[in-house]
RNA sequence: GGUCGGAUGGCCGAGUGGCUAGGCUCAGCUCUGCAAAAGCUGCUACACCGGUUCGAAUCCGGUUCCGACCUCCA
């Protein structure tokens, strides 16, 4: 517990204060998504992760450029798509242009993560308006000795780099394992003989005739190497030593780990000085993935049309079911948790819809100033979100019995309790009133629906207040009776 | 095979050497014409076997099981 920000740092596997290079500002990266589908459940988490970093440094008067990349270039498939962009290769089956199946990809990633509420970051680069910074990047790594062309493509070369540097300090991997590692199991990458050592990865691949986002370079006509565009376009705009960089927790080899040595080689310096990693979600304990078939996209989940969903759940469920965990545990999907996420979204909500007409008086039963500080202490603590929910919820509690007359507050607290509760759920958590309704119409329609029920009840004429809310409900609208009143809700 | 992580009540998930997170489900209750919604109350779990300790789910050792990475991945 503790009233500065700390967070962990992968890099050095401990829990860190954090001290920004030149506060207040704040420069952090996160490895965006490979335009080449629709974007997935896994794609939600670092986004709402990074996402809640962003809000809360915001709430703590940092200022923070948060660049948060689209890959829509080169990331090689392997198995029987050896040496095809990925891009590339379904721009061809659809008879698209490659940057209209990227453009289409990232706009379903924005809107998926618009709906979640997800901030827009300060700046969005894409790898492929960045070609040139990547050329001169390799460049620099090749003057510098620890990068070599090989028949058009240019490779990484780790036992260089390891000589005088310590490859594998983010994922605490050894060199001699991982060449050692080489065995069996390993699958051979396209253009593996042109490497000087199997471990060196490639910075720049000459394109194959069938290829078709491809580019100049002093080396052949081709395109840059998965881990470049991360490392030229975090250098380009967070300058060459920012302060957080974040991923997946499956990025962290050899994606981030080929990172540093890049950076490192080039610029003399590691990048960045936290490295933070998301853990994966899991269905039924193993992660999601395209190859298990279990995989599930951020729309069907909206929607609710897919064969492990039982529901539609909406983008807040989602949102609010992520916060729940730890960002550094896996977190388990199921229908049953998700809609406990739901109910108990909806139930915070709900509380906080109270908060300003709580009747006050001159005593207060509850400690407001110490929950706070509460608050701030498991947000400083690594982001500690699910805590934060269940002191969130306490107050829920104190909400309801205050409402219900069984506990006490003054007015002073009740503003700070006000102030307090909306400041976590709304701007740090990023949550958001999933508002029905507010069509002027229905408002009208419903209004009136509900008026004439009203009036059958206060003349006892069951049949027709039942007919009226049967029908509604069968129409997806659900009449919720109340002590003031009826409201509604689409269901 | 190598490296690393995890096993918590019906479900999801925090966490700490002693003061039994939280949400959901379930049960009871309040409210209600009935129901739903909403609210209140209740439900004492930490894989297994040893050890350290006055005391361990939390520390140490071992066992079993699961997962991640090593290859594109959020």
């Amino acid at each position: 517990m503790s009233s500065r920000l700390h967070i962990y740092n992968t890099l050095t596997k401990q829990i860190e204060e954090f001290q920004p290079a030149e506060p207040p500002f704040v420069g952090m990266y996160l490895c965006g998504p490979t335009v080449y589908g629709d974007p997935h459940l896994g794609h939600s988490r670092g986004a709402v992760m990074m996402d809640v970093l962003f809000r809360y440094l915001q709430h703590l008067d940092y200022k923070v450029r948060y660049v948060r990349n689209i890959t829509d270039v080169g990331h090689l498939l392997n198995d029987a798509d050896e040496g095809e962009d990925k891009i590339g290769k379904i721009a061809k089956a659809n008879k698209l242009e490659p940057m209209e199946v990227a453009q289409q990809y990232t706009n379903a990633y924005h809107h998926a993560l618009q709906k979640m509420n997800v901030l827009p970051p300060s700046i969005e680069p894409r790898a492929s308006g960045h070609i040139l910074e990547q050329i001169e990047m390799i460049q620099e790594i090749i003057s510098n000795g620890f990068a070599y062309e090989s028949n058009g493509s240019v490779y990484f070369d780790v036992l260089q780099y390891a000589e005088s540097n310590n490859y594998g300090k983010l994922s605490g991997r050894k060199l001699e394992d991982l060449i050692a590692g080489a065995g069996e199991e390993r699958r051979t990458l396209e253009g593996q003989e042109e490497k000087k050592n199997l471990n060196d990865f490639a910075l720049w691949k000459k394109a194959t005739p069938e290829h078709i986002m491809k580019w100049n370079s002093p080396w052949s006509e081709g395109f840059p190497g998965w881990h470049i565009e991360c490392s030229a376009m975090s250098g380009k705009y967070l300058g060459k030593q920012f302060d957080i960089h974040a991923g997946g927790m499956d990025l962290l080899f050899p994606h981030h780990e080929s990172e540093i040595a890049q950076s490192t080689a080039c610029n003399h310096t590691t990048p960045a000085k936290y490295w933070m990693h998301n853990n994966m979600i899991t269905i039924n304990g193993q992660k999601m993935a395209k190859s298990l078939n279990n995989g599930v996209l951020i729309e069907e989940l909206f929607a609710g049309n897919h064969h492990l969903l039982e529901q539609a759940y909406s983008p807040m469920t989602l949102r609010f079911f992520l916060l729940q965990a730890h960002y550094r545990s896996t977190l388990d999907f199921s229908n049953e948790a998700l809609q406990g996420s739901e109910k108990g979204c909806e139930r915070l909500l709900n509380a906080s819809a109270k908060t300003e007409t709580l009747p006050i008086a001159n005593i207060s039963d509850i400690n407001v100033h110490e929950w706070a500080d509460k608050l701030y202490a498991q947000m400083n603590d690594d982001l500690a979100t699910p805590q934060v929910i269940a002191t969130l919820f306490e107050a829920a509690k104190w909400i309801n019995e205050i409402a219900a007359k069984k506990m006490k507050i003054t007015s002073e607290d009740r503003t700070k309790l006000h102030a307090t509760f909306h400041t976590f759920i709304f701007d740090i958590l990023g949550l958001v009133s999933e508002d029905q309704g507010n069509n002027d119409a229905l408002d009208g329609v419903m209004n009136l629906m509900l008026d004439i029920r009203k009036t059958a009840k206060e003349n006892k004429d069951w049949t027709t207040a039942d007919k009226i809310r049967d029908g509604l409900k069968a129409a997806g609208v659900e009449v919720m009776d109340g002590k003031e009143g009826s409201t509604y809700k689409l269901s």
